[in-house]
DNA sequence: CGTTTACTTGACACAGTGTAAAGTTGACAT
DNA sequence: ATGTCAACTTTACACTGTGTCAAGTAAACG
């Protein structure tokens, strides 16, 4: 079995991910050359600064993991009460695999500016997940009456924000099945209309 | 008018006070020094490191701003719904005014272990607040049968974290006014007890 | 055989924190 | 007036981590 062409490239990629979820925080250009077995310098051949490097790894796990599907999955559902839980379900049970890779990214938010748009980026796209469900349910006619949808829109974003997730999860103790039903309890009583 | 026996200490306070709440995210040791008037050194005569410049930054703030007594407002609260509204107001109304102390603080978690034990004594405190709140309702029989006190201290605790007040005041460009009353509402839809 | 590609080694610039040492200045005590 | 102490200054340097640069090696390939 030949070296694919940039075989040292993929290496990178899957080593950072693979530090990156091990938890250890301190992830420094060094600690990944190591891993990956070879020099520090030899990173910098592959990714100009380890900005580009984060972000080249989420969408190497984006891709892995098949995100843009996982998310899409929701919108096939039947009901807007239906596509909100299932979105839920989507990006919450996502949030766990990326924890810390947005940990990492988080963090050079204020040194690096495409860090900050990479991550911004990313939680664009779950605001357009949730504007889509707040969307069904607003056809269903079952949005609260005294919510109008970019309301809805910016506290479902809000609650489930990877922030929030480390809080319940991480610092509260609570099992990844706990935040899943909790938070789909709090959308549904704070954003559905009462029957 | 004399000099006070320290009054270089309480202008370093007051000047780090206002830089970080000027929203200029770099605030160096350099910085500070700068605006005060001193050398970068004689910072070092008067903090050991910058993580103790912060948190004493910090505890200067609360004592200036009265926080326990503010928070403690709450308590005198005659029901437990009361309480509640009354510790949100106090808590969220408090976090713009240490916006720019908590990011920077925020920001050593990673790098310094007295950092982190101070931010984190913080939220505890808070987290006390929200305890007290929801235990005022489980008392009026006011919490909904389907929560204990631990998971609604929980949620309300990271409903009120300072990371969403962020979120919806700084991203979502929401006002103080609809920050704090859209977490009022949430709160009492997704913790007291349908009547 | 020479060239290209991927890598190595070693040195260095830069920012920001923190340390160390010697010098200045003013207040205060005797 | 003189000595001493405290608060501060200036200069210099160590350390960490990122990123740059240049020269060298080694295998693959035509």
């Amino acid at each position: 079995m030949s070296r694919d062409l940039s075989d040292t490239r993929a290496r990178i990629l899957n080593c950072t991910w693979n530090l990156l979820e091990s938890g250890d925080k301190k992830v420094r250009m060094t600690d990944i050359a190591k891993v990956v077995g070879i020099s520090r310098q030899a990173l910098y051949l592959h990714f100009p600064t380890r900005a580009e490097l984060l972000i080249a790894t989420t969408r190497h796990i984006d891709s892995v993991k098949n995100v843009d599907a996982r998310m899409a999955e929701s919108k096939a559902a039947t009901s807007g009460r239906e596509q909100l839980l299932s979105f839920i379900s989507a990006w919450g049970g996502y949030i766990p695999e990326i924890h810390g890779m947005s940990v990492a990214l988080r963090n050079m938010r204020d040194s690096d500016t495409e860090a900050a748009a990479a991550w911004d980026d990313r939680m664009q796209a779950v605001r357009r997940g949730c504007a889509a469900a707040v969307g069904a349910l607003a056809a269903d006619k079952m949005l609260r009456p005294d919510l109008n949808e970019e309301v809805a829109t910016d506290l479902l974003w809000t609650a489930l924000s990877v922030e929030n997730w480390e809080r319940l999860v991480r610092d509260c103790g609570w099992s990844q099945k706990d935040y899943a039903s909790q938070i789909k309890r709090l959308a549904e009583t704070a954003l559905l209309a009462k029957e």
